[in-house]
RNA sequence: GCCGGAGUGGUGGAACUGGUAGACGCGCCGGACUCAAAAUCCGGUGGGGGCAACUCCGUGUCGGUUCGAUUCCGACCUCCGGCACCA
């Protein structure tokens, strides 16, 4: 008889169970079609919160399902566990930042398993391990043998309180991604991962990912930013052999130029200046304008500059304008120089009126008159005042006058990316040391394979100030030469910990391997990820990053394919009181306490319900607790009837028999089968959970009302035992324990998770007879019941009988009549 | 400024290919059971008008295409996200 719900004991011994069974290992030698289904793995900071609640929900949700469905299914876990946080903590707390880790890893893996995710944590990987990390530094050196990495002076964006480095990824509105402080700009040595090599290959990759969220694409080829252009050299007057190379998207304007301009930082400034008289003023703008941090530079729109003293040559007219330093040009992008046009280029325009620089126009779209601009005409036009180029369109001109500036040897086409290397030194202790030796006579000397890994000495001691103590830590840092033997210094900044994520999903496929980092057939057995899953904060930074790591994987052959994530899902943030959860926001609802109080499969219910998965989720204290009760009534409605389920007939002639005089129990083996239909729908190609659990709810509902109108007898009971089994299994996925538990009470003898996903039978799907809406003038009028299988006519001649329709249709002539069969009829009358 | 996305009841959301707007859930209202409450069960629930049958209005705003528009097109408003002196 009836017994209480008891989602406690029910989860925690199902837990055990699958554990115990190895349920969800994967087998690599299985005969199935393998499918990998991958979460973005969380950073230990210390508890789960909802967010990633409902990332792993989703996950599970896939990787249930794709079992059912018969694949062998890869569903790893596992940490991204190097990091600042660790390092605050540990000062904060007195304590170490690997002790740390790994507590809040131990922690937060008890909780993950609370929530009963079909993880295979014989695969569990943390990123600051050892095993882990060594193969990132053979990475390192391999791609350093190829050039793909670079040491350099550069103007770094760097954060005060986290004293180290942040990539141009990491800095936001001008503040540091983590903490908020205000960047500033300093000039360090860094290492750099060639990202830009593979620029145009990783904007055309945007094409072929077809599974990928337009929004997320868009943000990437926007951040790559490729820009066609040309290269033209402007000859230095009367300077011999001097040259000034500009960048620009426009040499249909080339006509226009009446001076150049060139970055503060540009290398020619104090040649061109020297022995014009411009020195002094060119050293006050300098002095100005270096100083600032070019962050801050940016946010003064104010166009300024000086005039260098100096004269470059027009290469086409020979004409002398004069070279410009000026603050809004910038040295990181194109040559650090451009031509300026002030007719048809808004910056060179506002210069152009502060200085009393000459507008030329050149690009005429009709009328328009240099004396009477008030903004620079960017848009299209014929070409005037341009020579032998007058008259041509001004698209077609930049081909023409390229071409002719090549000729000369005086430009060519180029392209120039937003893109920028990718910065990966910080000056932080708790990360994967970057293997390289400093010699004072041998140079930089890469750390001899092996001599990997390059273990982080974890007796340093952090201090208060927070900085790395690696460069003071002498057992450390002090070490011999490979190359002379000779004393010599290790690097002592480690790596940015994107590059940890940038190929854990590869490591994956073979985390025991310990001769070598992927090993091959493995990893061409598993990859590319079929379903990736995770927030949309990481459109630009990770999802980039892993997508460039591994096209270098792959020319460095340790992989094969070209893409590591087939698909994407960007799931959306968890929002309380239309926030998002934050500790001073004190909105945070804690998934433990949930837990507690409905059980997983209730918390795993609500989150997957309340919204479709890329939209923000409001949490809702009322909707979870009518989540509990839908699986409440669920278990009531098994456990009441559990005698009777257990011995009823479903096979496929006791069914047919069931239905035979009953309109309502043949109702109900319909909507059991279009409920199959729409799930399975729903999860596979438009995963959107949402609507799959409401359809369920709809048949649970239709089930209840047969309870109270049916007669218990034995066709009712096959009819109800497989609409049941069918819930139980379309439910699974979302709801594993609870399901579980009722498909045992239900007699069945093995588990769920071995059960395969029903197929819906088409021939039940439609009823016999169909009710068609009937407009008239598009105004709905009434509603005939037709045999399925009527024509217009007979539809037209029901519709006719019916009252509301007559009164708007008689004494009015019938223009026409729009059918849609099997579900709309529309009489058109005048 | 440029590029995306979104705007639907009291509320979260549904309507997938132009075809009955508001599925499912929450909340609320009424009823049954109970001494009472909780739980559960039954019924109602976009707005206006009408005793009622019924009828008019309604998917951010204004227009358009169509027999028919939440859906397509044009203009605009609001909100969110990304990029932003990138030549």
């Amino acid at each position: 008889m009836e017994r209480p719900y008891n989602f406690e004991k029910i989860e925690s011994k199902l837990q055990c169970k699958w554990e115990q069974e190895g349920v969800f290992r994967v087998s690599e030698d299985s005969e199935r079609p393998r499918y990998y289904v991958l979460e973005m793995f969380p950073y230990p900071s210390g508890r789960i919160h909802m967010g990633h609640v409902r990332n792993y929900t989703i996950g599970d949700v896939v990787a249930r399902y794709k079992r059912m469905q018969g694949f062998e299914v890869l569903h790893p876990m596992g940490w991204d566990a190097f990091g600042l946080p660790a390092e605050n903590a540990a000062i904060k707390h007195g304590t170490h930042p690997a002790k740390w880790t790994y507590e809040n890893i131990d922690y937060m893996r008890s909780q993950l398993k609370k929530l009963g995710f079909s993880y295979d944590w014989t695969r569990e990987i943390a990123t600051c391990h050892p095993s882990y990390y060594r193969w990132e530094q053979l990475f390192f050196l391999e791609m350093y043998e190829k050039g793909l990495v670079y040491r350099k002076l550069s103007k770094v964006n760097w954060c005060e309180s986290c004293s180290t480095v942040l990539a141009n990824e990491q800095v936001e509105d001008g503040e540091c991604w983590r903490c908020g402080t205000k960047v500033v700009e300093k000039e360090l040595y860094g290492w750099f991962f060639r990202i830009t090599a593979y620029a145009d290959e990783l904007l055309k990759g945007c094409d072929k990912l077809s599974g990928w969220p337009d929004k997320v694409l868009t943000m990437q080829r926007n951040w790559i930013g490729r820009s066609d252009g040309a290269r033209i050299i402007f000859p230095v007057a009367d300077r011999e052999g001097e040259n000034l190379t500009v960048f620009t998207t426009r040499p249909d304007t080339l006509f226009g130029v009446t001076f150049v301009s060139i970055a503060p930082e540009h290398s020619m400034v104090m040649t061109l200046a020297h022995g014009t008289g411009q020195e002094q003023a060119v050293k006050d703008f300098l002095a100005k304008w270096t100083v600032i941090p070019s962050k801050e530079r940016l946010e003064s729109k104010e166009k300024e500059g000086v005039w260098t003293g100096a004269f470059a040559v027009h290469p086409l007219t020979s004409e002398k304008v004069p070279i410009y330093v000026a603050n809004f040009v910038l040295m990181e992008y194109g040559t650090g120089a451009v031509m300026a046009v002030p007719a048809h280029d808004q910056r060179d325009f506002e210069f152009a009126q502060r200085y009393g620089l000459p507008i030329r126009v050149v690009v005429q779209p009709d009328n328009i008159q240099a004396e009477k601009m008030t903004e620079a005409w960017d848009g299209p036009g014929r070409l005037v005042d341009s020579g032998e180029f007058n008259g041509i369109d001004n698209e077609e001109a930049k081909a023409a006058i390229v071409e002719r500036l090549k000729a000369k040897g005086l430009g060519e086409p180029t392209v120039a990316y937003r893109l920028r290397d990718w910065g990966i030194s910080r000056q932080r202790y708790w990360g994967a040391p970057i293997p390289i030796i400093y010699c004072s006579r041998c140079g930089i000397v890469p750390v001899p394979r092996d001599q990997l890994p390059v273990e982080l000495p974890l007796d340093a001691q952090l201090d208060a100030s927070g900085r790395s103590p690696l460069p003071r830590f002498e057992p450390f840092y002090k070490t011999t030469c490979p190359k002379c033997g000779g004393e010599a210094r290790r690097e002592t900044d480690t790596m940015d910990t994107f590059v940890e994520s940038s190929w854990y999903f590869a490591r994956y496929t073979c985390p025991d391997e310990t001769s070598m980092p992927l090993d091959r057939k493995r990893v061409e057995k598993w990859l590319p990820v079929n379903q990736y899953i995770g927030g949309v904060e990481h459109a630009i930074l990770h999802l980039l990053y892993s997508r460039f790591f591994t096209k270098v994987l792959r020319d460095l052959e340790w992989l094969s394919v070209d893409e590591p994530f087939e698909n994407l899902l960007t799931q959306g943030m968890v929002l309380k009181e239309g926030a998002k959860m934050s500790k001073s926001k004190g909105n945070v609802v804690d998934p433990d306490e949930m837990i507690r109080r409905y059980g997983a499969d209730t918390v795993r219910l609500f989150i997957l319900f309340a919204a479709p998965p890329e939209k923000d989720l409001e949490w809702s204290d009322h909707g979870i607790a009518g989540c509990h009760r839908f699986l409440q009534k669920l278990w009531r409605i098994v456990t009441a009837n559990a005698e009777g389920l257990r011995t009823a007939d479903t096979s496929q002639s006791a069914l047919e028999q069931a239905v035979l005089f009953s309109t309502a129990l043949k109702a109900l083996r319909r909507k059991t089968h279009q409920t199959i239909a729409k799930v399975t729908d729903d999860i596979e190609r438009r995963m959107q959970f949402n609507t799959a659990i409401s359809a369920v709810m709809e048949l649970i509902n239709e089930v209840h009302g047969c309870l109270g109108s049916c007669s218990m007898n034995a066709a009712f009971l096959s009819v109800m035992r497989e609409a049941l089994d069918a819930v139980l299994i379309l439910l699974s996925p979302m709801v594993p324990h609870i399901t579980e538990e009722l498909w045992c009470v239900m007699g069945h003898a093995e588990s769920i998770t071995k059960a395969s996903w029903p197929q819906a039978d088409a021939t039940l799907l439609d009823a016999n007879e169909v009710k068609i809406a009937v407009q008239v003038n598009g105004r709905l009028r009434g509603e005939v019941t037709v045999p399925k299988t009527a024509s217009q006519e007979e539809v037209l001649a029901a519709a006719h009988k019916n009252e509301a329709v007559k009164r708007h249709v008689e004494g009015k002539v019938i223009r026409k009549v729009v059918y849609v069969a099997g579900r709309l009829l529309n009489v058109v009358v005048q």
